[in-house]
DNA sequence: GCCGTTTTCGGCCCGACTGTTTTCAGTCG
């Protein structure tokens, strides 16, 4: 039973009370309680021994009992009592677009559907368009959306997504009828993955607008069009919404619309207390009647927030998780930027698995602005990814060394380091000896192998590398993909703590599909004193550009330029790594 | 079911769009 379970059966409560149309205020409870409990990075039984579970906002007395009893038994009484009142697979469709709770209950008590097929059928036979509310425009919509359901992929990659968002931005704006055009959402929190993606326009001339926009070549199919707003499927199988407002109201939308959810009904919540309301076209003051009176912003976002008493809340913190707080303590961090790195520390030539030779990955380091950087091939017993021998090494050293010679003949500071992402083997020991890892510049390792293996085997392996002394960057440390693969059972608590007391630091690995460390592992890493490194893991050297979702995960963990080493001069790494070497080695 | 610089009770964010309606409910974000 760990933290996912119990997000799973909080929200599957909050979906069984909507349909049983129980209070919606208790059903938003059980939602903020689950939304609460995915954004931790400590096991809940942990927080359970320490601060206690009440500690965690969303959850008070009641639910504090309810999750008890699920980590102790598995079961939760109240879950189980509801479950026992719907058919199984009722809550299933609600996962079809379009339908909701108070849709779901009338197909199954009216015409006794109790799961997407049946529903499919009865949507076919014509026999939804005699319910109330219903008609055959509607059974057509459910079709539809069982469709879409069928698809499968509910989100997508950042990865994907970012590259699609910037190009409709760029198209939008060579319009002379746009005024600013901006992505939204979550694409601009910089979450890891993306649902829908959410563009922002401003225009006095709103209908053109969203005719380009429903022409544009990366749209497949408009889904519904109205006056301020259009939605549109994308090639890439992804719902793109278009809202377009008057430019006085860009700020209160662009803050509307880059969300989340959970942020914006916080601070919609301070605003009431101060005697203000906010929607996605201004700040404006509470009339005595509690009418929408004088309008008090919305042109920046800025000023929304500065009328709500605050300073501006960068997007990727803004998932309430204690920022609105922070900000209005005057303790918001001051979250690395993308040009705060001077280096990147892993990447593959084609010595191992990567396509470009080290000259050429330089090229592009030096071309992003970087001082410095590290080839990272793989150690010998990686044999499918061509993994070095140590001869081998020994030879890329040569390389590397005159490369560096050149380097330095032509004038350039632009220094390459030797380095190699070793591999941490099934009894824990690393795949190079002592020596041969004390003779590069830096040390990253990384577990390859064994993912079968448990929970705790899994966590020692890693801790027997961290404590080893010799390895200076634990990288990608959970081993997930996104979308695609779990991270490997791993006690990622111990292994900050070890890394804290070890000075090793922890990886966060910026390619799209691992971003791992994740956010809110980077957070707790980060309070209890371990140092990140941000890396892209290159194989090519187009994928050094992913910088940008690790600095973005980085800072979603609230990370500082202080909290990373790759924004250090190389003289300050080497004098760590060297101290760190005398110290643990 | 949670929560407290008006409250331990009585509040709890806000609007666009659709389809089915003669003024609104449901869904979505």
């Amino acid at each position: 039973m760990d933290n996912s379970d119990v997000v799973r059966i909080l929200d599957q409560t909050a979906d069984l009370l909507e349909i049983l149309d129980e209070d919606v205020f208790k059903v938003r409870s059980y939602r903020r309680a689950a939304e609460s409990v995915r954004g931790l990075a400590q096991d809940l039984s942990s927080i359970r021994e320490g601060e206690g579970l009440q500690s965690i906002p969303g959850i008070g007395k009641s639910l504090a009992g309810k999750i008890a009893e699920l980590l102790d038994t598995g079961r939760m009484g109240y879950h189980e009592e509801l479950k026992a009142q719907v058919p199984e697979g009722l809550p299933t469709m609600l996962r079809v677009p379009g339908m909701g709770p108070k849709k779901v209950a009338l197909v199954w008590k009216e015409r006794g559907i109790r799961d997407v097929d049946e529903l499919e059928a009865a949507a076919q036979a014509g026999e939804l368009r005699d319910l109330k509310g219903m008609g055959a425009k509607t059974e057509e919509k459910i079709l539809k959306g069982i469709g879409l359901y069928r698809q499968g992929a509910e989100r997508a990659l950042l990865g994907d997504v970012l590259p699609v968002a910037e190009r409709i931005v760029e198209e939008l704006r060579r319009l002379p009828e746009t005024i600013e055009v901006a992505y939204a959402g979550s694409t601009r929190r910089m979450k890891e993955t993306v649902g829908d993606l959410d563009v922002l326009a401003t225009s006095q001339a709103p209908e053109v607008v969203m005719e380009a926009f429903r022409a544009l070549p990366d749209i497949r199919e408009i889904i519904l069009a109205g006056d301020t707003k259009t939605s549109a499927l994308l090639d890439i199988g992804r719902q793109v919404d278009l809202r377009v407002v008057l430019p006085e109201s860009f700020g209160a939308a662009l803050q509307y619309f880059t969300g989340s959810q959970a942020h914006n009904i916080a601070l919609r919540e301070r605003a009431r207390k101060m005697g203000l309301t906010v929607n996605e076209y201004a700040v404006s003051k509470l009339t005595e009647s509690g009418e929408e009176g004088e309008r008090v912003a919305g042109a920046t976002e800025e000023e929304v927030y500065a009328a709500l008493g605050l300073p501006l809340i960068p997007p990727e913190l803004r998932e309430d998780h204690g920022e609105i707080r922070a900000a209005e303590a005057g303790e918001l961090p001051a979250l690395l930027e993308l040009a705060d790195i001077r280096c990147d520390l892993q990447m593959h030539s084609e010595w191992s698995d990567g396509s470009h030779p080290i000259a050429q990955m330089a090229e592009a380091c030096m071309a992003l602005g970087y001082e410095y950087m590290a080839i990272s091939d793989h150690s010998q017993s990686l044999q499918v990814a061509r993994g070095l021998q140590p001869g081998r090494l020994a030879a890329q050293r040569v390389e590397i060394d005159e490369l560096n010679a050149t380097l330095a003949d032509t004038g350039s500071s632009f220094r390459v380091l030797a380095s190699c992402e070793v591999d941490i083997l099934s009894d824990g020991s690393l795949d190079y000896t002592a020596e041969q890892l004390a003779g590069l510049d830096i040390v990253l390792a990384s577990l390859h192998q064994g993912f079968t293996d448990d929970r705790a085997r899994m966590t020692n392996r890693a801790l027997k590398a961290i404590t080893s002394g010799r390895i200076d960057v634990l990288c990608h440390p959970t081993g997930r993909l996104l979308l695609a693969r779990e991270g490997y059972p791993i006690d990622i608590e111990a292994i900050i703590e070890a890394a804290a007391e070890h000075d090793v630091a922890l990886e966060v690995n910026a390619f799209p599909e691992r971003l791992d460390l994740c956010d809110t592992h980077v957070r707790l890493a980060i309070e209890r004193g371990v140092k990140i490194s941000i890396n892209t893991d290159a194989h090519r050297a187009e994928h050094l550009g992913f910088m940008r979702y690790g600095v973005a995960t980085a800072r979603r963990g609230w990370a500082t330029r202080d909290d990373v080493i790759n924004t250090w001069p190389r003289e300050t790494l080497m004098d760590w790594v060297r101290s760190r070497r005398e110290r643990f080695g």
